[in-house]
RNA sequence: GUGAUCGUAGCUCAGUUGGUUAGAGCGCUAGGUUGUGGCCCUAGAGGUCGGGGGUUCAAGUCCCCUCGGUCACCCCA
């Protein structure tokens, strides 16, 4: 065998794609009805857009990035996450606000891959820019939790913690690092090094040593300004009078560094621990400014699509089966029937599939069954005299001659008797 | 980046303390008399035992390296 899919990455094919279409119409059907429309941007960006967006502390663009030079000397990364190319394709087109968007993208981080873990794994997601209300926080937790919910994904949890704002995040970082300094020696090995560079991260630090630290560490959420403090309080209350539960956790530091305020997660206790997200985002009012752009308040999230994949499947969830095909044409006669036939019948939307082979009527009808067609058209030096064709309800024994001109009509008869 | 574990046909796996031409089930292909699928029967194709090196008279079986899979840590979807 000598290629083979890279490292960490894997092929969807038809077998277990047609989950993946499914998932993402429903998607797309929720959004849609709330206004979003799609952006396709590139899948590589200039590498310092994603670290400027995500963050210098961040892990994902500190280690994981793919970054490579092309042949014109640029500095080129293919994207680990979403949001940035939104915000650049916004600030690049002065889009006018407020912009609704939904996007589904490969992201890619270079990593070890392990369960639910992948080098390229795909998101579906939203951002909403310029628009600055909890109403629309609360709208885009809703559109996650109906989308869920349209694959009736129960078993979830929806976390949420607030970061504050330039206002008094400083003010907390700054009351976080000193008590981290003093108490710096029970550190985990990663945190004593680099707590500096982003004290909120050791909140998120999964380690006994660290864990034991946090616990008595100020809370962000007991340390919010007054403006972030309400506007917490409305995107709760907003959540609860649609009935969403929420559990607050001020440990909850996602992995990028622009977030500001509302930030959440949902989780699923069918993953293992630690890598238990299936999506997850918040706002971030300061990211298209310090892209260069307006400041322009902003938010959104990600859905990985093999993370509810797997947990769909560990619950035993299934999707909607793949279709059966309506018709499976065997020819005996190489001629050009065949084609017209097919033609003809998917004109009128009958799912209709050749055999493809010149090969013997035994071997044809093989296919035919395997195909799991509902009806077969045999195409035969006999019956083409009179101008006619066989057919067969694959469902049943026996068959049936009828004029090619009646085919479709014939076939219809078939299929709605089911 | 750290640690563990595994790697024999397309798939799931057997392969005795290292010993003759490496097996099974499923799948695949073709047949089972002249043009009728599913069930059944028969036959066939398909493996340099992940790759490289070493030990040995002899290695799928032992050792080393490497690539890949799986899982955990870190971090994330």
């Amino acid at each position: 065998m000598k290629f083979q899919a890279p490292k960490g990455t894997k092929d969807v094919l038809p077998g277990e794609s047609y989950k993946w279409e499914q998932v993402i119409l429903k998607f797309k059907n929720i959004v849609s009805l709330a206004g979003y429309g799609l952006t396709v941007s590139p899948m590589f960006e200039d590498a310092n857009l994603f670290k400027r967006g995500a963050g210098e502390s961040s892990d994902v663009t500190r280690k994981e990035m793919y970054e490579f030079q092309d042949k014109g000397g640029r500095l080129i990364a293919l994207r680990p996450e979403g949001t940035a190319s939104i915000v650049r394709a916004f600030i690049e087109h002065s889009l006018p606000t407020p912009f609704r968007t939904w996007y589904l993208t490969p992201a890619f981080r270079y990593e070890r891959h392990q369960k639910a873990r992948y080098r390229q794994h795909h998101q579906l997601g939203v951002e909403v820019l310029g628009a600055l209300s909890p109403s629309v926080d609360v709208e885009v937790i809703d559109l996650a939790g109906t989308f869920f919910d349209s694959l009736v994904l129960k078993d979830r949890e929806l976390i949420i913690n607030s970061m504050g704002d330039e206002n008094c995040r400083p003010q907390y970082k700054e009351k976080l690092l000193k008590y981290l300094i003093s108490n710096k020696a029970s550190l985990c090995d990663e945190h004593i090094e680099h707590f500096e560079l982003n004290p909120l991260r050791v909140l998120d630090c999964k380690t006994e040593s660290c864990r034991s630290i946090v616990s008595g560490a100020p809370k962000i959420d007991e340390n919010l300004c007054s403006d972030c403090e309400a506007y917490y309080g409305r995107v709760l209350d907003g959540l609860s009078q649609l009935g969403i539960k929420a559990r607050k956790d001020p440990t909850l530091v996602r992995g990028f560094d622009y977030y500001t305020r509302t930030t959440f997660e949902f989780t699923s206790h069918v993953l293992s621990g630690t890598q238990n997200a299936i999506g997850g985002g918040g706002r971030y009012d300061n990211l298209v400014e310090s892209l260069g752009g307006p400041k322009t308040p902003g938010i959104g999230f990600g859905i990985g699509i093999e993370r509810i994949l797997l947990v769909m499947s560990e619950l035993g969830l299934e999707m909607d089966e793949q279709k059966r095909p309506d018709v499976f044409i065997v020819d005996l006669t190489n001629g050009s029937l065949n084609s017209e036939l097919s033609h003809k019948l998917r004109s009128h939307g009958i799912s209709t599939i050749i055999s493809g082979q010149e090969t013997s009527l035994k071997s044809q009808l093989r296919m035919a069954n395997k195909s799991n067609a509902r009806v077969c058209i045999i195409i035969g030096e006999r019956e083409l005299k009179d101008g006619k064709v066989s057919l067969k309800d694959l469902d049943a024994a026996g068959d049936e001659i009828v004029e090619i001109n009646r085919v479709e009509e014939s076939v219809k008869n078939i299929l709605k008797n089911h």
